[in-house]
DNA sequence: CTGAAAGCGCTTACAG
DNA sequence: CTGAAAGCGCTTACAG
């Protein structure tokens, strides 16, 4: 393939009458005589003129790319993320450079710094799992964003999640579920240790409560089958807690087909809040995380680092509240 | 900020002994004495080097960069399409650059311009509006992805739009309905305009049946809306053509929102089959895209371009099916 | 097979 | 305020 011609600064500046770095100076807000500057800007938009993002890239500080980490696109919850986080980006200026499943850990870490991204949105951390270690080790700014680690030498913001697994107890022992059933995220993600463990606590200081649980992996299918096997289970649990909203839909399909009733026999608590669950035909009572505001708090304490390096790390818990519908109910 | 210290090819030809030409070499597969390639590839190995890819997008002939255009990623439909095509850029060695409804359309060309991107996949085409057609003016080389324009200069790829809209109509049309509403998609998109002509075709060969058409901008809201509208009216339709899944799922839920059952006194029917509708509490009669396989073939015919600039335009029309399920039945 | 050199399109001191 | 020049880190002919 041949490169097509594009159109550059030095041929912006011949046709103006300048030198190169006078085109450079005016694109960039030096100081130009402001005659100068029109005639530069008239041939810039004769030829609607893009300087090439790989020259600057090489020669400049930054690249303004920014890269963005998450796992299943296809999840819900991250499509909202994602969108929120591109949104503040292009506020500021700066591209998002995605990094999926699609890839693993290893592709994903090289291409990020091949492609010299200025810092990083990690929104999957995992215990026990070197990816964001190895990052911070690259020199890479990071902030974690949604999901966290402890000890983690990087800012890091996420949601009350010990709140959203006491708000989710409290609820369901309130309207006197006894036998009481949890379907776990990720092993290794904060957001479900911290929701485990403020549950567990909440329900074992409930006299004759009883706790069940199951890895759901906060995935769709994971959960599906673990929800089907309680309800088939001697003594089903007439309540459940799914550490997040996908795993929730899940149970209340698995729910549907096993022709169990929601809420009259079974109640389902989720957690996130995504736009589906508020959907007639869903209506899933969950805890609400706040998105929007973890996207906006993560990359701009991302920006205060790249700004200023040896701020210390700052680590933000934002609020959650229980949003009440109609899958909650009391036991029958 | 101070441009944090990178491991440049230089360096690894210093410490292996060798021209820096030689290690470029050795990266890109050019003929290399086996003793020398692996005394590089040591050193490579040693410091886990990454060559900068702005660098190489300047000096190079292409900056393996494609262009993804989508509009809302938080329609579920385009995270499954975006997740595809990832996929395929992937196994291709390619990266993708998004660009979303974050931006406005002359913010996502400026941007695939500065960018330097090989080509774009274009999934969000509309009539009488002027992205695409001032991207090919550009020489961008592009693929229509799910979306056509006619008479347009580029590769194409789409499903049969027209078999989807006489699959639902003659499905409706057979459980004996004949006072039927469509919500359209997003005026200027080719599949509203194929799906709406073929329905309007069927139902209108139907002695005693009528169309009643709303727009529904392939939006949720502006879906429920319309639906809302359409149960409110004095003769309310017993079945209704949606022309996306996420305009199915907003008539599901306007419908129980009126009290409306589904299927008994409303039968509805999407078009997409994206996972969600496979679900228990929604299982929506649907008109199944093939989107993996549009995806694939879009990212295929625009890779093959880039390799071809002179190949004629190719169109592909993929195969469409109806799936039956629970939210159609006759009319009461 | 290997090295020296040119050059991609910019930004950024440095002079004037 | 403006220009000439260096240089970012690579790839790609071109010699040898």
């Amino acid at each position: 393939m041949v490169r097509r011609p594009t159109v550059t600064s030095v041929q912006i500046a011949r046709e103006a009458g300048v030198a190169q770095s006078t085109v450079s100076r005016v694109l960039n807000g030096g100081s130009v005589a402001p005659e100068t500057r029109r005639r530069v800007l008239d041939v810039v938009a004769k030829y609607d003129f893009q300087p090439s993002q790989a020259a600057r890239n090489l020669v400049g500080a930054r690249s303004g790319l920014i890269g963005v980490v998450i796992r299943d696109l296809t999840n819900p919850f991250y499509p909202v993320l994602v969108k929120a986080v591109e949104r503040v980006l292009h506020e500021r200026g700066l591209r998002l450079s995605l990094v999926t499943d699609v890839m693993s850990d290893e592709e994903g870490l090289a291409l990020l710094r091949r492609e010299g991204v200025d810092g990083v949105v990690f929104t999957s951390a995992i215990e026990q799992e070197p990816l964001a270690h190895r990052m911070l080790g690259h020199g890479i700014p990071m902030v974690l964003c949604h999901r966290t680690l402890r000890d983690f030498p990087a800012d890091q913001v996420e949601a009350d999640n010990t709140t959203a697994g006491e708000l989710a107890a409290a609820h369901l022992l309130d309207l006197g579920h006894r036998r009481i059933a949890m379907v776990r995220g990720l092993a290794g993600s904060s957001t479900a240790q911290q929701r485990a463990l403020a549950f567990r606590r909440k329900v074992a200081a409930t006299e004759g409560a009883t706790l069940t649980e199951a890895d759901g992996a906060y995935d769709y299918a994971t959960a599906y089958e673990a929800v089907r096997a309680l309800l088939a289970s001697a003594e089903p649990p007439t309540a459940l807690f799914c550490h997040n909203d996908v795993m929730a839909y899940a149970a209340l399909n698995a729910a549907a087909a096993a022709g169990v009733a929601v809420p009259a026999e079974l109640s389902v608590v989720g957690c996130d809040d995504v736009p589906l669950s508020a959907w007639e035909r869903i209506d899933l009572t969950t805890v609400r995380q706040p998105l929007e505001r973890i996207a906006r708090v993560g990359v701009e304490l991302l920006l205060d680092r790249l700004e200023s390096p040896d701020l210390p790390h700052r680590h933000e818990v934002l609020p959650v509240e229980l949003v009440l519908r109609s899958t909650t109910a009391p036991p029958a």
